[in-house]
DNA sequence: GGTGCCGGGTT
DNA sequence: AACCCGGCACC
């Protein structure tokens, strides 16, 4: 069989223009007999998230407006890299399809559900958020209008790296919009007096995927107050009493709150068996401050939300306290060496604010994510064939079968 | 170190 | 879907 190059048109696209010049007429099109051979060969090993067919919405938080699958593909982890589920493209097709009902819902939904959360006009007034300090307000809001004007489909995904367990997959979630955020396990701070719709709210949804070792606390990040609280409604409410001053009494919120806080995890196993070097912060003392970053510079509550899901929707329709409140999201990407499989993540500890990068995300990730590589042996040994790399040579890329050129398995000279 | 190709990313 | 590539196991 010969070998059909193309040409010409083949090369209109900026990315075949440049592959033109490294190598002429390379690769562009299909070699036709090639996809009549084995025209699945090169595909067939994709994450199965590319062919899952349910939405896949942030079901931490939006989980009643667009019901997920619930087998939700743990390989998928590093698919999403920072904070990314799906491709641009996939989440800008999936938004298509749902326009114009599905994301005027969400957008309608996702104001209801703040509004029903605080009657403030602040929450849908940004500019009018009172004392907020400027670098960490600043900081996240343009992380939000960055992200939402470079997602315009409105899609939005996260690092779900803090997936803790693989084997324990999310409760399936409903349909029904009613029955919103199934997420939390009763009892998860049921001492706290929190409302119901707004515990749901600001109770971060993670805890429920945990492991029993695994203790959720919220730490003050008001300078010199290492106030260490178990549930996030009391650190907000340490914050607003004690820290803005706000009335004692009333449970209103501006969400400002949500910017003296943070939330560590901590995993009671290492505590007890001595893992003295992540000096994880006692429940209920101030124990050494880490490396704890004081409020201005830190990665507060409501802002670390956003750095990872990088495309939650809600920020320019909503408040800053819309974040924090509907993508109650934790974006931990230490390596945690050993315990690994339990996911000890110590957020303030580990956390290092301005150096986590894309790429540092999905690297942490790959180690978080046990890799499902094959075990050792397991791997298909190398054929004997001589491939087309080796066959054509480099000079003769243009030779290789397709699979070749795509550095897949061979379909010319098979096994 | 070269090769083969898996897994995952981008367009 | 087509294309690309990092990285790793195998040789
Ligand atoms: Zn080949």
């Amino acid at each position: 069989m010969c070998h059909v190059k193309y040409r010409g048109k083949a090369q209109s696209s900026p990315q075949q223009q440049q592959r033109a010049q490294s190598s002429i007429g390379w690769g562009v099109g299909k070699h036709q007999h090639e996809s009549i051979i084995s025209p699945s060969v090169v595909s067939k090993s994709k994450c199965p998230l590319r062919s899952w067919g349910g939405n896949l919405e942030c079901w931490m938080c939006f989980s009643q407006l667009y019901p997920t699958n619930n087998d939700r593909p743990m390989c998928c982890a590093a698919a999403r890299g920072a904070g990314s589920w799906l491709s641009r493209s996939q989440q800008k097709l999936r938004e298509e399809g749902r326009k114009p009902s599905g994301h005027a819902d969400k957008e309608v939904m996702a104001a209801t559900v703040l509004t029903s959360l605080s009657t403030s006009p602040l929450v849908l007034n940004p500019s009018s958020a009172p004392t907020v300090p400027e670098p960490g307000s600043r900081a996240w809001k343009d992380v939000l209008s960055n992200s939402y004007s470079s997602s315009t489909s409105g899609n939005w995904s996260w690092d779900t790296s803090d997936q803790s367990v693989p084997s324990t997959p999310s409760p399936p979630l409903s349909n029904d919009a009613n029955k919103n955020f199934p997420l939390l396990t009763p009892g998860d701070d049921v001492n706290e007096d929190v409302p119901e719709s707004t515990h749901f709210m600001f109770e971060d949804p993670i805890p429920r995927k945990r492991k029993n070792s695994m203790k959720v606390m919220f730490k003050c990040l008001w300078k010199n107050c290492e106030k260490v609280l178990s549930t996030s409604s009391g650190i907000q409410r340490h914050v607003r009493t004690v820290h803005l001053g706000r009335n004692t009494d009333s449970d209103y919120s501006d969400g400002e709150e949500d910017f003296y806080y943070s939330e560590i995890e901590i995993n009671m196993d290492s505590l007890t068996e001595g893992l003295s070097s992540l000096t994880p912060t006692s429940p209920t003392t101030c124990g050494p401050p880490p490396v704890f970053p004081l409020p201005l510079t830190a990665v507060p509550h409501s802002e670390r939300i956003n750095m990872n899901s990088s495309h939650c929707p809600t920020p320019t329709l909503l408040s800053q306290s819309a974040p924090s409140t509907l993508c109650h999201i934790r974006t931990d990407h230490a390596y945690q060496g050993p315990v690994i499989q339990v996911r000890t993540v110590s957020i303030g500890e580990k956390r290092q604010p301005a150096a986590i990068t894309h790429s540092t995300v999905i690297k942490n990730h790959a180690l978080i994510t046990p890799a499902p590589k094959s075990a050792p042996g397991t791997r298909k040994p190398r054929g004997e064939a001589k491939k087309c790399r080796k066959v054509y040579g480099m000079e003769k890329r243009d030779m290789w079968c397709t699979a070749c050129r795509w550095k897949k398995a061979c379909q010319r000279f098979t096994d």
